[in-house]
DNA sequence: CAAACGATATGATAAATGTCATAACATGAC
DNA sequence: GTCATGTTATGACATTTATCATATCGTTTG
């Protein structure tokens, strides 16, 4: 589009795509889409990309809408959704930064089979699935480095699903305490960010039994609870629970 | 590794190693790794894959141990599990023919963490891992339909996951009796490639409440049982139990 | 052939989980 | 403030599932 006359030109408009406003260079995911980008791809990256914010709560992806992008989390907390036949919402996983959001799907079906919701005040960044798939085809180290990353993140998702599925109540709910603690706020004190229900909607048992469970694991001294702040009084007791119980 | 004197020589040369014994021209797989390739890369693929048979019952790939290959299944089916920390094993999924039996892990962990045990006699074929890798990183034509698979299957592998984890007893019966028929048979009659107890390790219950399941079903008209034969005799009823049972 | 073993099957009982009812509490709407 | 609403919490009870015991059947082993 613009012509260019030399090469300070060149460098100048270049300069001018990338500032302001492109932080490419500082992502999270340098080592995805900018390490493996000569300058004229991060060019296309840099002022392709559509950052959006959304407050807690606010819904990324609905169900059944097209895939048009290919999106990641840059920062917050997400829940990945569906609705089943009678109207009950299932918890597929929960996505933190550095995972991708458009982590199913995107590359195989023409239309999300979940939903996507911010449980904390979230911001996403998203490339034109076109843009993507270009990239993709012309250079070879990002398509590797793609399916690596996505073949971790859909490893680590089937094994946790997996990990929920055989458990009881009592090993699913310490499982997913222990998610909180150590893969998102690392601390042994946090704020939930999911309501029991939500909770339940994850481990796929009744509300009443998620919030039964969280009481007798205070009874036993495991847990001290203020409302949704968790702290985790005996940590060894609670992972003995999530491996075993 | 042998020298070119001439275009015909190496014409000759291209047919002997395509030929004879190499049928990647009539793979299931020509979608992928045929249509995808040009002269050359169909070349390397001919030379490189490794068939190999396996009885049922027989020990695909062991937990723990190193990738160095990526493999698919041509025919059979198999059952990919992990052993749990007391010893108990799961089953994650069942593959059948072009489900990828290297879905998970391959572009990411250096080491398997699950099994592939056939469950019928199957064969495999395999390509090392640094030719694939080459392929994708000089083929974006093939990266791109290898994201596109993979992400099919990782998708319905998930979906599946949440739809048993969600389920009780009966309907997680229900929906692995649904998948044989449906996917892998083609057939409302058929023989039961699991034991009652690998049913149950891949459903999550213990064996007796899976046998009493079935013995349910039968006695309710659903199903009729001649051992490992099965055949579904209100199929409406079944898929209803599946769906909401 | 008998013996040993594992898979299938069923019953009795204990434990886990779901369902229904109720209440305290916080929050936002008015 | 009052009201309505949703979340958290607990109890009573019904249902589902796990555990333990036992028996049959088929296959393998010797």
């Amino acid at each position: 589009m613009t012509t260019i006359i030399s090469g300070y030109v060149n460098q100048h408009h270049l300069r001018m795509t990338r500032d302001p406003g492109c932080t490419c260079e500082y992502c999270e995911l340098r080592e995805l889409f900018v390490d493996n980008l000569d300058g004229d791809e991060l060019d296309i990256v840099c002022t392709g990309k559509v950052e959006r914010d959304y407050v807690q709560g606010a819904s990324i992806i609905k169900e059944g809408t097209q895939i048009r992008e290919f999106s990641y989390l840059k920062s917050g907390l997400v829940k990945l959704l569906r609705t089943d036949t009678s109207g009950k919402e299932q918890i597929i996983s929960i996505a933190k930064p550095m995972d991708y959001v458009s982590l199913l799907s995107v590359f195989s079906n023409q239309r999300y089979n979940y939903s996507v919701v911010a449980l904390e005040d979230s911001v996403t960044c998203s490339l034109k699935m076109e843009e993507v798939r270009s990239l993709i085809n012309d250079n070879g180290r990002l398509a590797l480095n793609l399916l690596s990353k996505m073949s971790r993140m859909t490893d680590k998702l089937i094994l946790d699903s997996l990990q929920i599925r055989v458990k009881h109540l009592r090993g699913r709910v310490a499982y997913l305490l222990l998610y909180f603690s150590e893969d998102v706020y690392s601390s042994d004190e946090f704020d939930l960010p999911l309501s029991r229900k939500e909770m339940a909607e994850y481990v796929g048992m009744t509300t009443e039994n998620v919030i039964r469970t969280l009481s007798e694991f205070r009874k036993d001294g495991i847990l001290k609870i203020y409302g949704k702040t968790i702290q985790i009084a005996n940590m060894d007791s609670l992972k003995s629970i999530a491996e075993f119980g």
